[in-house]
DNA sequence: AATGATTATTATCTTTATGGAATTAATATT
DNA sequence: AATATTAATTCCATAAAGATAATAATCATT
């Protein structure tokens, strides 16, 4: 018997409380996880859940071995990560987690050529907007707009870039509502609110002379960008969006930025990955090898357009 | 892939620096080490051992990979012990080491009897003179007569009994050269030395005013009691043995005790075993039943006959 | 270059694992 | 209490992996 992998089931039977769960989520049938389970109960020698149909609890014993069960899977990946990192090649199955909109379009155009690049890896991408906890649930990178919280102190954070907001408005728009001149005119302007994380409607704008932070109004927040856009888009209001949303739209022509002397807000993406003592090279690379495509890719044409 | 089996394999390789070794010692065939250790490099991604056909060298990568799989192998190991502890009920494979003629002479009468009251555990006996290294070569309890030499302080000795040195020689040799009457006497006497550890002919005799040491001779010296005995059987002189090495003789008559009012010398039985963590309840239940097992058997009945 | 020793490879056979359907068991619902 | 529901287990046919034995290949030694 495989040893390592049923305890690898067993562990994950333990953290989801349930055979079929865990299934699902292996990839493998039900069948074979209560029979991993069972063959590692004879192997060890002892009952480790105690099961019925309807619960599952684990045993004093199977407690015990599942505390030694995740230390051993977590030194087995850690000797792998070892040896990953001492020949240097990356390889492997790097899984990503990555907040939705920020996914959709540029993650989404980066993960081509990172392939193209590195054949060994494999990815796996989860694009997610809530909190994840990267250890349980076997992520070695989330991307993470806005400044995380991380409870978890065996975690790294570490800004790889800076996304700008630009204020916008479809020339439609700012024809029956008139170009705000200042901050202050956004009062007066339907304000379409993007809430990440925080729930604000606050938004601060810097130029040579300070800041200024705005209450802005209007009848519309949304926790995804792309229906911020969309209404913006529509003609409904004023917009605060990051660069990459808007850019292209801009270029069409089809949306304008406003007060351009003014530098709105600039959120940060955040590289978030486990502190580990031998942490394998996929991750550093990819990190790496973001980081230089989103220099490239990220800021460039609206800065000009908005400072010129 | 079975990882956790294949890390046994590498390891093994590795100390032993041969495939074929390794795969006879546990007990394989050498193409299915071969197999287990490139499905092993296959998995971690890379080379562990740069073989030719005729060298072995273990690549830099494969000696840091080694050194974690020893201690996965270690906790996987102490995981069960941990799961047999908790449980209580002693369980797997018991591999003991001990001494050559106590183990034919009386190991090996106590086994069955262990046997039966414990099927749950599986008996491996190495029968061997020369030191051995426990942990390396994966005893879990080596029976040790005479001070062992415990280089490794990973390792626990206790004393489990005391093995009483007797006197003897057959009645024939002794209607040829006298009964000696005092210690001093036993100068004058062909005295057959059995080594064990030191090869020293100095005997110690103890009565109620003191200790003597007498420094004796003769034309034997063998480092195997049978062998001592044999050439006492034959008349050949007067011997020092183990209680239970003659016991049977000098019940028979073939032997019979010399100076019944001096205690000669007494050896200790000694239990040696890892100082881990968890240790299986399967070894200290078998010291537990050897040493009760001992106090019933070991030393009786030559007590009696001898100081009457 | 031939030899001897040892590993890699291949074909074959055996064992073990897998997934899906049927079964059993335990609880919630009626 | 009977039924419905859900989850784990067992059964079975299939697939995969493992071991073995025999062969081929490799390389130091002579």
């Amino acid at each position: 018997m495989d040893v390592l992998s049923a305890m690898a089931v067993f562990v994950r039977v333990v953290d989801l409380k349930s055979f079929s769960l865990a299934a699902s989520e292996l990839g493998i049938s039900s069948s074979s996880v209560s029979k991993q389970i069972s063959h590692l109960e004879q192997h060890v020698g002892a009952r480790l859940l105690q099961r019925t149909t309807r619960r599952l609890s684990v045993t004093e014993v199977g407690a015990a071995y599942h505390e030694k069960c995740q230390a051993i899977l977590a030194d087995v990946d850690e000797a792998e990560n070892l040896v990953s990192q001492l020949q240097g090649k990356p390889r492997g199955l790097l899984r990503i987690n990555c907040n939705m909109t920020f996914g959709q379009l540029l993650l989404s155009k980066a993960i081509p050529e990172f392939m193209a690049a590195y054949p060994d890896v494999q990815l796996e991408v989860a694009l997610d907007d809530s909190d994840v906890e990267l250890l349980k649930e076997g992520f070695d990178l989330a991307l993470r707009i806005a400044h995380p919280k991380l409870p978890d102190s065996s975690l790294i954070a570490r800004q790889i870039a800076s996304i700008p907001l630009f204020l916008c408005a479809t020339p439609s728009y700012l024809a029956q509502h008139g170009h705000p001149q200042t901050p202050e005119d956004l009062r007066q302007h339907n304000c379409l609110v993007f809430m990440l994380a925080s729930n604000t409607n606050l938004w601060t704008l810097t130029n040579a002379e300070g800041s200024q932070t705005v209450q802005v109004s209007g009848d519309l927040k949304a926790n995804n960008s792309l229906l911020v856009l969309q209404a913006a888009l529509a003609h409904r209001g004023v917009a605060n969006l990051a660069s990459f949303v808007i850019e292209h739209y801009v270029e069409e022509g089809r949306l304008e930025l406003l007060l351009p002397e003014f530098q709105a807000e600039q959120l940060s993406l955040y590289a978030i990955y486990p502190d580990r003592k031998y942490s394998p090279p996929k991750v550093s690379l990819f990190i790496e090898f973001f980081q230089g495509w989103l220099e490239n890719n990220l800021q460039q044409k609206l800065h000009c357009q908005s400072r010129a």
